[in-house]
RNA sequence: UCCCCGGUAGCUCAAUGGUAGAGCAUUCGGCUGUUAACCGAAGGGUUGCUAGUUCGAAUCUAGCCCGGGGAGCCA
């Protein structure tokens, strides 16, 4: 008998074949059945009647959501089934049945987000959840794919770190071995600063860490970033690549996983504009298209989740805004030669409000500035030795980002929240499953 | 750390000072084209915890616990 997977059924139309999974839900008329199969891959709709097959509709009848279970029947085109194929269902094996006693939590009805947190190892199951992790595997797998066709050579960064790369407030410390204090990353950059003077460009994908008391529906503590690094390129080269990154993702979603987007009801429209060039403005330019909204912005301010949304609103795909004051950002960032006072820094803000997705710059390449700015940060020149290497051997100008993976899927299938983009959420007083 | 909101049946919610209720889920019965199916019945409660006000508290007050949204900070 054929194995086949829910999301080839149309392509077996008229045969007869078996689809390993779990019950979904039933709706029961009499004797007739109508029980919904899912397998990971989509759901369908069976039908068994009692006087075609009693031993199947025996096997059916009364049985609990999410028991599993391998069904055999013909896959047939039918109008009224959700999806337009539904299979006639002649054989059923349970493999195990949900007891009544027990039965599985999350219903087809609405849940509250404190339940759905608890069995997250549960909720995965419904149609929406599967739909996003399988369009976070395929942005994953684009962004991959993009950076090895640019020549970036991914070179993993550690997890455990010696010191914070900007400040200790919101560092998970370890016990090392021997009662020795280990960190978290937040960050590999600074790593990977090291490996792009080696193999020249660079990237790193992995997990960051951070403990910051931040509860909003953009922040985890817990979370992949994809970080290049890349010798001899300047700013406006690093924002050309992050927008060429972008692009290929959402064209890459939407080329490949068009039934998961359909499945989360994404308007595509506004991801079908995705495309290079996007506008890039001053950090300058963005206060004043703040200024024209009313907004009390000034130079020097940082902009907030709100002032975000006002910038982004004025574009019809991600924006990148440039050229950050130098006091508001990070020791490593290069300021800009004409004005000192500017870091050579960027942001990426997503479209539709979900905002900063990357955040870049050129780093600083001279020995003497890169101390200076250790010790304006009073930040631990020791634990620095080995970065301030990478200036003291042929030093040269680089730049780098990091793009924010939950965000940017998060922005991509129009979630509320980021904790949905990620199997198993880590958040602020949430480590459970 | 700060501001705002919430906590009642397994789940989602109602009851605003006077007998704790509905839908779903579970159990039992009915239904041959259902679309979160539908119809009938049953079981299911220490109203987050503690104290106070009151003849009487799910409801008002205080403290605590837990959760959600946001600010700061960041991707």
């Amino acid at each position: 008998m054929t194995v086949i997977t829910i999301e080839q059924a149309g392509k077996y139309d008229g045969q007869e074949i078996t689809i390993r999974g779990w019950l979904y839900n039933m709706r029961e008329s009499g004797k007739l059945l109508f029980p919904i199969f899912r397998d990971g891959t989509g759901i369908i709709q069976g039908v068994c009647a009692l006087k075609e097959s009693p031993e199947a509709f025996a096997a059916l009848k009364g049985l609990t959501q999410e028991s599993s279970v391998i069904v055999t029947g013909k896959i047939r085109a039918e109008q009224r089934a959700p999806g337009g194929y539904e299979i006639g269902v002649n054989k059923v094996e349970v493999v195990q049945r949900v007891p009544e006693s027990t039965p599985f939590p999350i219903q087809l009805k609405e849940h509250g987000v404190d339940f759905l947190l608890d069995h997250r190892h549960l909720w995965m199951r419904t149609p929406r959840q599967a739909a996003i992790l399988r369009i976070r595997a395929e942005a994953e797998r684009a962004a991959r794919e993009f950076m090895d066709s640019q020549g970036y050579i991914l070179t993993d960064a550690p997890i455990f770190t010696p010191a914070a790369c900007e400040g200790t407030s919101t560092l998970f410390e370890v016990n090392y071995i021997d009662d020795e204090k280990a960190y978290l990353t937040q960050s590999g950059q600074l790593y990977i600063e090291a490996t792009a003077m080696a193999l020249g460009k660079v990237y790193t994908f992995g997990p960051t860490f951070r403990a910051e008391k931040s509860k909003t529906r953009r922040h985890l503590t817990e979370f992949w970033m994809l970080e290049p690094e890349a010798a001899y390129v300047e700013l406006d080269e690093a924002m050309g690549l992050a927008e060429g990154l972008v692009s290929a993702i959402v064209q890459c979603v939407l080329k490949n996983k068009a039934r998961e987007l359909e499945t989360l009801k994404r308007d595509t429209t506004k991801l079908q504009n995705v495309k290079p060039p996007f506008p890039r403005i001053s950090y300058e330019d963005a206060i004043a298209v703040l200024q024209k909204h009313a907004n009390p912005a000034k130079f020097g301010d940082d902009i907030g989740g709100d002032e975000e949304t006002i910038i982004s609103n004025e574009f019809d795909r991600p924006v990148m805004v440039h050229r950050y004051p130098a006091s508001i950002k990070a020791f490593y960032m290069q300021p800009d030669a004409e004005r000192p006072d500017l870091a050579l820094a960027f942001d990426m803000l997503a479209p539709e409000g979900y905002g900063e997705i990357i955040g870049g710059s050129q780093r600083i390449h001279d020995y003497d500035l890169l101390v200076k700015r250790l010790r304006e940060h009073n930040l631990p020149e020791d634990a620095f030795q080995w970065y301030l290497d990478l200036r003291r051997y042929g030093s040269v100008p680089h730049s780098g980002f990091g793009m924010g993976l939950e965000r940017t899927v998060a922005w991509i299938c129009g979630a509320e929240h980021i904790r949905e983009v990620i199997p198993f959420p880590r958040m602020l007083y949430r480590v459970y499953p």
